[in-house]
DNA sequence: GTCTATAAGAAGATAGAC
DNA sequence: GTCTATCTTCTTATAGAC
C-alpha cells in the first residue's frame, strides 16, 4: 500500500485524517439515531447535532440520507463479520450464540438497530428491505450449514434437510424474540432465558443433557 | 339498553350512526398506516386520504395523533380479547397458538402493527411504550398460568416456576421471531415452521410424541 | 470540509365558516 | 361533523462563501 501522503513526491498535509474520523463519527451517531428512531423518523439534523456539525456536512459526506444508511449497514455488517471467528464449526457455532447475545446485551444499540430496521423494512419500499432480507438468508444458510455439518459428523441426530432449516429458523426467531422482549423490558434475564432455550435445542439435537445450562444461565 | 333515537320521547335523526362508522373507518385505516410506517412516520394526512376526509377531521375525532394511537391500541386489544375463547385452559391454550398464527397469516396487518410498534416503542419516550410492555406482561403471565395449570393437573412434567416463565417467554419469542421472518420473506412457511417448533415445546413438556406435527405443518 | 442561507415541501394542530 | 385556510415547526437537499 502506498501512503496517501507521499503520492506525487509532494507531501500533502492531510485533511484526510480528519475526514475519515468524521466519517466514522457520523456513522456511529447515525447508527444510534437510526436504532432509536428508525431510518424514516431519524433525522439528519439529529445526527448532525450529535456529531457537532450541520446537516449539510452529512449530505456532503454521503450524498443523501439513503447513502448514509448504506454506510451504516455496511459498517454493521463488517463489524459483525469481524466479530465471529472463522474457525468455529458444527455445534460449536450454536454454542457460541450465547456469546453473541452477551455481546448484544453489552451493546444494546446493535440489536436495537437490527430489530428496528427489520420491523421497519417490512414495508416493500423501505430502502433497507433487500439488505435485511439478504442478511437473514445469509444467517439462516450459515446456521443450516453448521447444523448439517454436525449431523454428518455424527455430533447431532439425523435430521432431514428441511427439518434442519425449520430448526435453525425457529432458533434464530427465538433469539430475536427474546432480545426484543429484553429491549422492551431491560429487567429481563436475557442471557438466562436465551441460553436455557438454546440448551433445549442442543439437547434435542444431540441427546446430551450436559448442554443445558443451569437455571441462572451459567454453565 | 335504551335506543339513542328514542331518548326524550322525540325521534332524533342520528348523526351518531355516521360518526360511529367514521370513527371505525378511521381506526381501521390508522391501524393499516401505523402498521406499515410505524406511529412516528405514519401521518394523519395519509390516514385522512385513505378514509376520504381531511386531517382536521381526525384531530376533531381523537384530539391528537396520540389520541388516535390510543384508540387503535384499544381496538386491537378488544379484538384480540374477543378472539380467544375463554374456556381454553392448560395445554390446550398452547395448542391453540397455532390457530393464532394462522389467523395472523390471514391478517398480516395485525402482526405488522404489533411488531412495528414493539420495535418502535423500544425507545423510552414512545407513547405506546407502556402499552406494549403491559401487553407483553399480560401475555407472559397468561401463558405461565396455563402451563402451571397443566403441570399441576399432571398433563405436563414438573417444572419449577422460574423455568416455566423462561419456557413461556422463549415460546412467545419464537412465535414473534418466526412471524417477523415471515413479514420479511412472505415465501416462508410460517405455520409449518411455527407449529413444528411449538410441537417441540409440547413434546418436551408432556413427553408425548403425538403433539409434534408432520413436516408440512399439518396434524 | 464545513459553514450560512435558503429552497421546497410535509408534518401536527388550530380557528372559524358552513 | 367536516370543510378551508393558516400557523409553526421540521424535513432533505442545494448553492455558494470561506
Amino acid at each position: 500500500m502506498v501512503d496517501a501522503q507521499e503520492i506525487g513526491a509532494k507531501v500533502v498535509r492531510g485533511p484526510y485524517q480528519n475526514g475519515i474520523r468524521r466519517r466514522r463519527e457520523i456513522i456511529e451517531s447515525a447508527s444510534r439515531v437510526f436504532a432509536s428512531y428508525g431510518f424514516v423518523s431519524g433525522s439528519l439534523r439529529q445526527i448532525a447535532e450529535e456529531v457537532g456539525v450541520t446537516p449539510a456536512a452529512l449530505t456532503r459526506h454521503f450524498g443523501s440520507k439513503e447513502g448514509l444508511l448504506s454506510a451504516v449497514l455496511e459498517n454493521w455488517d463488517a463489524d459483525a463479520e469481524a466479530r465471529n471467528p472463522p474457525d468455529v464449526h458444527g455445534l460449536d457455532y450454536f454454542v457460541r450464540l450465547r456469546d453473541a447475545v452477551l455481546y448484544n446485551q453489552a451493546h444494546r444499540g446493535l440489536i436495537e438497530l437490527f430489530l428496528t430496521l427489520s420491523a421497519e423494512s417490512t414495508h416493500p419500499e423501505h430502502p433497507a428491505r433487500q439488505f435485511v432480507r439478504n442478511r437473514y438468508d445469509r444467517v439462516v444458510s450459515t446456521g443450516v450449514q453448521h447444523l448439517r455439518e454436525a449431523r454428518d459428523a455424527g455430533d447431532a441426530v439425523w435430521l432431514a434437510d428441511e427439518l434442519i432449516e425449520a430448526e435453525v429458523r425457529s432458533l434464530f426467531a427465538m433469539m430475536d424474540g427474546v432480545q426484543l422482549q429484553w429491549l422492551i423490558d431491560p429487567g429481563l434475564d436475557l442471557v438466562g432465558v436465551f441460553s436455557r432455550a438454546l440448551g433445549q435445542y442442543l439437547h434435542r439435537w444431540t441427546g446430551r443433557a450436559d448442554l443445558v445450562p443451569g437455571q441462572d444461565g451459567q454453565d
